[in-house]
DNA sequence: CGCTTTTGACCTGCGC
DNA sequence: GCGCAGGTCAAAAGCG
């Protein structure tokens, strides 16, 4: 289980993608996103970065990786050691102009270094004190996110969250919902969403690493949903130019 | 009774 | 500056 390999059945969701930034189809993972990121490599790997492009495909360790060569059509996926014992935290930087900036190398000779904006601005101050708005902070934190082919929205990571909105997008048909993570000190949010294509397809996008182990210890096997739960691993991809 | 979900308002960033 | 779109808040409702 060292390395993950392409799966060119994988089904890509085209909104996610924009069309100045070419993606290879996402890595398939074996099955639950609970075992999806408990077989992550992360024992021997202090960080590394999935890609799935044509050119590489694969975990590489940072140091080895050749930035100047992928550009930023290369998705990516940044992997940290997790702490031992607990259940792995995977964070995931964005696509090209994100790890570049990451890793310190510098990605304004490629296209997508200007008009990103989540990034942009390390972390916002605060928004002014007079109303309610407080420290909030630029979407800097780690991603990922994975579709799912689930009936069910909820899918049991292992973590108990709270849905704290719901809106609908542009792109969707369905809505996006918001949740967070209950436990006090941890500030992990996902968002999950359904393909207007596929109504089958979920896609969960986790925020931010988890400051402590999950709370449902005991990963009841057979608490799979549904017989056809398919996870793949996907890059997140900012939304530099939303038109579709 | 405590926690979660719902849902509209509100805020921010960005493009025009 | 304005409008749009996305993200968050928070009060009310729902639920065990
Ligand atoms: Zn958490």
């Amino acid at each position: 289980m060292a390395y993950c390999v392409p799966n060119p059945n994988l089904y890509v969701p085209d909104q996610y993608y924009t069309p100045s930034v070419p993606l290879p189809p996402p890595l398939q993972l074996p099955c639950h996103p609970r075992a999806l990121l408990q077989q992550m490599p992360f024992d021997q790997l202090e960080e590394a970065v999935m890609l799935s492009n044509p050119d590489h495909c694969g975990l590489y360790p940072l140091p080895a990786l050749p930035f100047s060569h992928l550009t930023a059509t290369a998705p990516a996926i940044v992997c940290e050691k997790p702490t031992p014992g607990f259940m792995p935290n995977i964070g995931v930087e964005e696509v090209g102009t994100s790890i570049t900036a990451g890793v310190g190398c510098e990605g304004a000779n490629n296209g997508y270094s200007s008009t990103s904006t989540w990034w942009r601005g390390s972390a916002m101050s605060v928004a002014g004190e007079k109303g309610k708005m407080k420290v909030r902070r630029k979407m800097r934190e780690p991603r990922f996110c994975f579709q799912t082919r689930s009936d069910v929205d909820v899918l049991d990571d292992g973590y108990k969250w709270r849905k704290y909105g719901q809106k609908v997008v542009k792109n969707s048909l369905h809505p996006r919902s918001y949740f967070r993570c209950t436990q006090s000190n941890c500030r992990v949010k996902k968002r999950v969403e359904r393909l207007s294509t596929d109504c089958r397809m979920v896609i969960t996008t986790y925020e931010g690493r988890h400051t402590h182990s999950p709370c449902s210890d005991d990963a009841s096997p057979a608490d799979d949903h549904t017989a056809t739960t398919t996870t793949c691993f996907t890059s997140f991809i900012p939304s530099v130019h939303p038109s579709i």
